[in-house]
RNA sequence: GGCCCCGUGGUGUAACGGUUAGCACGACAGGUUUUCAACCUGUUAGCCCGGGUUCGACUCCCGGCGGGGCUACCA
């Protein structure tokens, strides 16, 4: 390997919200770049100005900075690129490998009835005024695009029709702004998604007339939803934002995305982001298509939450609930942190202590069966007249109540947690009851109490 | 239709021309436990099919089947 200056570019385009196979590639990028010490352009692939809006354009930024994934130059509009994309079109003109063409794709249709579907359309120069510029593609050879987890992969020229880099107004496409740009930008890696693949020997086309050397390429296998297809919208959180609302971490989705389509050899899961950036390589990248199976992000989320400290996890769970990260909070999160798998379910588990005790029909009947009276009016009498109300006292006075009345701890200590939260489902009751404070927690079981029949 | 890519359990992956095909998530069972979560133990389930090459193929080759992508004056 030579001491050449790396250079990675992401080149989202903003159609939408960015998507989770956006998100990967652009973590892919980022972890590639890192990783050989180079660098990483932002360009936006907004060639398409009809479904490219700026209100896209803000959501992948801000995407991409909840995911912590900076970029050392950009966002790189295609506006900005305007002048470069009309030099390298009259160059191709002038020196006649693109021609103008004012055939419409009804004629491409007709032409290719004639002389076959195998074969791309070939046009005739025009001086008709409107009309698009297309590429001369040779009828002979192939274009090889030699990718680097796929290897050679070949085409045959002839199957590609004579294609439109320019629209009659004279604005530039897709693949000639793309090649145009990543020539100009002295872009050494391309990593992109699979779809792209059958559109480099284009690229390649447009970077050989111009007189460019490629760059390198790798294509990444395209991600799928549970059903198999292409991940969309249908499939649940598909964009980077749901991911967020969510409640995932950020360092945990990165973790996850990594291993979408890559793995360790040493079977290595969990990854800290320094590791990922150390252990990743773009030619380890497998070739088939992954599903996304959120079941694996939320373990792996809740392994990365409970590594969280204290004021980490407070400042998350803040920022997820529009809060503040008072005292109050981080005394709730304390009793909680080992609870939740998500920064979402958090809020379930501590909400009784912002709020009353939520009111489930279902949790009252489970556990406020007959003869719960009596071991509620013991708990009462117990909590009032305990010394210090803090969890070791609260267990050790608690757990006295059930050789007293001989059953089993939950059948007291479940209709205690029902009264003060009113869920079967609480962080630990002492540490529960000790949070609440006296005053409070006896409050809520003497009103239990008088609302048992 | 044409061109191209891909194919290891339900999911993500590892390995390799010769292993009892490994790991993780999930699921199931049990343990621990004040609920849940976590944790511990065990179980489950895989090389798409058919031919070749080879002493030997999940691994290499060919064919089929299946899935996917591209085939726009979209990106």
């Amino acid at each position: 390997m030579s001491e050449e200056n790396l250079r990675f570019r992401f080149a989202p385009s903003p159609t939408g919200a960015l998507h989770i196979g956006g998100a990967r590639t652009g973590l892919y990028n980022w972890l590639a770049a890192r990783h050989g010490g180079g660098s990483l352009v932002l360009r936006i692939e907004d060639t398409d100005r009809e479904r490219s809006t700026d209100e896209h354009v803000e959501q992948i930024l801000d995407a991409l900075r909840w995911l912590e994934l900076g970029w050392d130059e950009g966002p790189i509009s295609q506006a900005s690129r305007a002048e470069s994309h009309a030099a390298a079109l009259a160059r191709l003109l002038d020196s006649g490998a693109a021609y103008h063409d004012s055939a419409t794709a009804k004629d491409v249709e007709a032409w290719k009835a004639e002389h076959g579907t195998d074969r791309g359309y070939r046009g005739e120069p025009s001086d008709e005024g409107g009309a698009a510029v297309r590429l001369r593609v040779p009828d002979q050879g192939e274009t090889v695009v030699d990718d680097l987890i796929r290897g050679p992969v070949r085409f045959p020229n002839r199957s590609y029709d004579d294609f439109v880099i320019a629209r009659g107004d004279g604005s530039v496409l897709y693949n000639f702004a793309v090649a145009v740009d990543d020539a100009e930008m002295e872009i050494t890696d391309v990593v992109r998604g699979d779809d792209h693949l059958s559109n480099t020997p284009k690229q390649l086309l447009v970077l050989r007339a111009l007189g460019h050397e490629p760059p390198r390429y790798a294509h990444l296998p395209l991600l799928h939803g549970p059903d198999g297809r292409k991940l969309s919208k249908r499939h649940g959180a598909a964009s980077v934002q749901e991911l967020r609302e969510a409640g995932y971490l950020p360092a945990a989705v990165r973790n996850y995305l990594a291993l979408l389509g890559w793995g360790t050899d040493d079977d290595t899961t969990l990854m800290s982001t320094e590791e990922l950036v150390s252990r990743f390589e773009v030619a380890d990248v497998g070739k088939a298509a992954a599903i996304f199976d959120e079941r694996k992000l939320r373990w792996l989320n809740g392994r990365f939450m409970r590594e969280l400290s204290l004021d980490e996890y407070t400042a998350a769970v803040a920022c997820h609930l529009g809060r503040e990260p008072d005292e109050r909070l981080r005394a709730a999160c304390e009793i909680a942190q080992e609870k939740a798998q998500t920064l979402e379910e958090v809020w379930p588990l501590i909400r009784f202590l912002f709020e009353p005790p939520v009111d489930d029909e279902k949790a009252w009947r489970k556990v406020m069966g007959d003869g719960t009276r009596p071991l509620l009016e013991a708990a009462r009498e117990a909590l009032g007249s305990v010394e210090a109300f803090d969890p070791e006292s609260l267990e050790s006075t608690l757990s006295q109540l059930t050789t007293q009345f001989d059953v089993k701890a939950g059948k007291i200590y479940q209709p205690i947690r029902v009264a003060i939260t009113g869920s079967t489902v609480s962080p630990g009751i002492f540490e529960s009851l000790a949070a609440l404070g006296r005053e409070e927690s006896l409050s809520r079981i003497e009103a239990a109490i008088a609302r048992l029949p």
